[in-house]
DNA sequence: CAGTAAACTTGAATCAATCAAGTTTAGGGC
DNA sequence: GCCCTAAACTTGATTGATTCAAGTTTACTG
């Protein structure tokens, strides 16, 4: 399905920076707004923020892109594939990269007790350094 | 153990902002930052936004205290218990609560491939509709 | 091809949190 | 008990990601 049939199969309206948004998070996963904006504006150079900010924002409620929005750090995009895997975040660098679901069923998802809460949605964060950050770490130790 | 003995156990100089700030997090969990200001500045007026967040930080960073940062919502800490529980968030109103870890050990704790990160946490956070806004949803829907 | 609501632009504002620089104070040492 | 010094605090300004507000353009319906 092509970026345009996506778009129209959620209602949606066709537009140059929808496109050109769903393009740069396809080719850059967990971009940021601003690196997206950059991305972006390399072949539609008039582009906003504020339209950035609209797009990804219609995009994430239609379900094309998901948001993740680690603490202390900016908020990040990828394109909404389906499958149910979390993230790895490095404490010192914000580098951020896919977790596949450990052993196969969804462990942690159904709460033991919810407060009358009604959850859809059960996130896992790993929080740690990246091999980068370790290694400075370690020198500097 | 009294907050002052938690403090000097930690290495922690004992002052006024310090218990107090320990005093309203235990009498308010999952407080923000700025209901914990409003809370020390009952008992201590004195006190200054920045003198709060110093607090909050070298409490945090001593283990005494835990901050949680759901996305899209002002930091919220709770006193450091020592179990292993996460938490539910209302994706309307922000409202947090505990919730046990599932069926006794840690699952989803131990991710299958970790791209060279040194993983220290595993933190799930549910989100859902708590039931005020979950009544409210449903009079409008 | 015209009408209209959605999508965009510009520009200013918000909010939580942090930075910077100077002052006070807790607690070890005399 | 009283200095001394680093840690802890105060005031005041600033940051940075994101949002609000108001007006203009543009994709799709009829």
């Amino acid at each position: 399905m092509t970026d345009t049939e996506l778009l129209r199969a959620e209602g949606l309206r066709v537009t140059a920076p929808r496109l050109a948004v769903l393009e740069a998070v396809g080719a850059a996963p967990h971009a940021t707004a601003d690196q997206i904006l950059t991305a972006v504006r390399r072949e539609l150079p008039g582009v906003s923020v504020q339209g950035v900010y609209d797009v990804l924002h219609a995009l994430t409620d239609a379900g094309l892109l998901r948001c993740i929005e680690p603490a202390g750090h900016p908020a990040r995009y990828e394109r909404r594939t389906g499958d149910n895997h979390h993230h790895v975040v490095c404490r010192e660098c914000g580098a951020l990269d896919d977790v596949d679901c450990a052993v196969g069923h969804a462990p942690c998802l159904t709460p033991s007790t919810t407060h009358g809460f009604s959850v859809d949605l059960a996130e896992v964060t790993y929080w740690g350094l990246c091999p980068g950050c370790r290694t400075a770490r370690d020198a500097t130790a």
